[in-house]
RNA sequence: GGGCCCUUAGCUCAGCGGUAGAGCAGCGGCCUUUUAAGCCGUUGGCCGCGGGUUCAAAUCCCGCAGGGCCCA
């Protein structure tokens, strides 16, 4: 849309600033000098002297201390021959005090042609005003960027979600929230990692372009290697590469980057996204649900401060161990179906076609189960929740339960209503997983497009031997919503796929 | 994919058949400890785009675009 900034379009805004920089040029200042003169980060002096009691005016004055600090114009409050500001940088506020008398040539005049928005560095003592609030009584200032365009609005911030996403960096300027928020993503991607790390996992990073996509069932985006002339697809999963590793010889191994699934977008949802895959030679299902309950409970505590975090209207508890529920019990406990309701194919068609799921006749007794959980229980599952004894026909991955081969050894975890993680006893027989490639195949040729496809390099790592292997993947974006209470992935991905504007509005951004 | 809703000044929003409005921001004044500073004055609009209905459309109808929420 045409608001979404126009920045080579003349504006009443952007020809009054472009004047100010004249003046600032005849003033024969650079406005765009190579470097800030800086003693000190906003963050750091409000750190150390931000306590009123401890740092009274009189103390902070006889410290005969000068800095220089910089930072983006946010307010600028003129009252005749003194006028205040407040600087911003990464977040953090401190603001400037000026009086005519006590600032430097040209300095007076600088400040006459500032606009909020602009970057200055400021120079002098710390001081607190009669209000308390600390502040550098500005002897010296040095202007550092021009802003031609306006600043959203200062108190209300920028509201329109669509501009939010597009100019981020306007969200991330006027509303406050955004930033920590995206602060704190990044400290619980670091939490994770230290946390695999302190288990002896080793990071490795595998193909994102991949010849043929697998690991999960979704339809891939597809593109093109030219010297090779060969389609290659964004991978949907790391997991058949990993499980080489595991193979190779390696015994812990976890990755954490992006996959693209080529489908719609929902606030839960983001065609990218980031995912944590692990595998561990040697252990299974019930390694990897403790695993991931003291993960999450770890990264709880220490990023957050707590294992109980508000999501909603309501309390998630990440403190360990979480409730472990089939997913038959699942469907009969939130449906309030007779479980034995659920053991009979006919029964479980009947029940489908009461709550209107489409194509059962055609369907699996197993994917109708699925789908029967997805309508009845998975909504529900607020309270961290492992979600065990998937139909086999919905895991071409995973190993049979002992004793019964429509079933098999997986989990999901589901919290905030959410899927979060899924884990499976890796299937490791060759001849098995041949068998199930097949299904997949069958499923793609009856018109099934995220079926999964032949990898015949896969299997013959398989024929080399796997060991037993416990292998899981946790959305990375969706931990960062429920941790931060984020009700949409958008959220919480700093720049979320958007449409293109139109040719005549994108064009405003290209010139 | 289906349903509902949104799009008006740089930003936040009113207005919902009869001359386009407010606050913030901007511009010009006053003000040497303010902080949503205050006071006086003032500029700024293809009312998302395209059709239609009407004497008259920001307002009603249809289509399109972008976005949001819910459902599949």
């Amino acid at each position: 849309m045409v608001r979404a900034g126009a920045p080579m379009q003349p504006n009443q805004y952007r020809d009054i600033r472009l004047e100010k920089l004249e003046k600032l040029k005849a003033l024969g200042l650079d406005a765009w000098p190579r470097k800030a003169k800086r003693t000190h980060g906003i963050a750091q002096l409000a750190a150390a002297y931000a306590d009123a009691e401890a740092w009274p005016n009189e103390k902070l004055e006889g410290l005969g201390l000068s800095v220089s600090a910089m930072g983006r114009v946010l307010t600028i409050r003129e009252m005749g021959k003194s006028v205040f500001a407040h600087l911003t940088e990464n977040g953090e506020k401190l603001q400037a005090f000026f009086r005519k008398d006590d600032v430097a040539e040209p300095g007076w005049d600088v400040l006459k042609l500032l606009d909020m928005g602009d970057f200055i560095s400021v120079t002098g003592p710390l001081m607190r005003t009669k209000t308390g609030e600390l502040s550098i009584r500005v002897k010296e200032v040095q202007f550092l960027s021009k802003a031609l365009l306006p600043l959203p609005e200062k108190w209300h911030g920028l509201q329109d979600k669509e501009q939010r996403y597009r100019q981020r960096y306007l969200d991330l300027i006027s509303n406050g929230d955004v930033l920590k928020t995206f602060r704190t993503r990044s400290r619980i991607v670091s939490a994770v990692r230290r946390y695999m790390e302190d288990q002896g996992y080793l990071e490795v990073e595998t193909p994102m372009m991949q010849p043929i996509p697998g690991g999960a069932t979704a339809r891939p985006f597809i593109t093109h290697h030219n010297a090779l002339d060969m389609p290659l697809y964004l991978r949907v999963a790391p997991e058949l590469y990993l499980k080489r590793l595991i193979v190779g010889g390696f015994e812990k191994v976890f990755e954490i980057n992006r996959n693209f699934r080529n489908e719609g977008l929902s606030v839960r949802h983001n065609p990218e996204f980031t995912m944590m895959e692990m595998y561990e030679a040697g252990s299974d299902l019930r390694d990897m649900m403790t695993l991931t309950e003291n993960l999450l409970s770890t990264v709880a505590r220490e990023v957050m401060g707590s294992e109980q975090l508000p999501w909603g209207e309501q309390v998630i508890s990440y403190a360990a161990p979480f409730r472990r529920l089939t997913m038959k019990d699942a469907i009969a406990q939130y449906g309030a179906i007779d479980r034995h309701q659920l053991e009979d194919g006919d029964s479980v068609r009947t029940l489908a076609k009461s709550v209107h799921i489409e194509d059962v006749e055609t369907k699996t007794v197993g994917t109708l189960l699925g789908d029967l959980f997805e309508h009845y229980a998975e909504k529900q599952l607020i309270q961290p929740t492992f979600i065990t004894d998937y139909p086999i026909e919905l895991s071409p991955l995973t190993k049979a339960l002992e004793g019964d081969d429509r079933f098999v050894d997986r989990f999901e975890l589901f919290i905030g209503g959410m899927e979060l993680a899924n884990a499976y006893s890796e299937l490791n027989d060759p001849i098995d997983q041949m068998g199930r490639f097949q299904a997949q195949m069958d499923e793609r040729e009856a018109g099934n497009d995220e079926a999964m496809l032949l990898d015949m390099d896969f299997v013959t790592s398989l024929e080399h031997g796997l060991p037993p292997t416990g292998g899981e993947g946790i959305g990375i974006d969706r931990l960062v919503m429920l941790l931060t209470n984020s009700a949409s992935i958008r959220d919480v991905i700093l720049f979320p796929l958007m449409r293109p504007m139109k040719p005549s509005e994108a064009a405003d951004n290209t010139e």
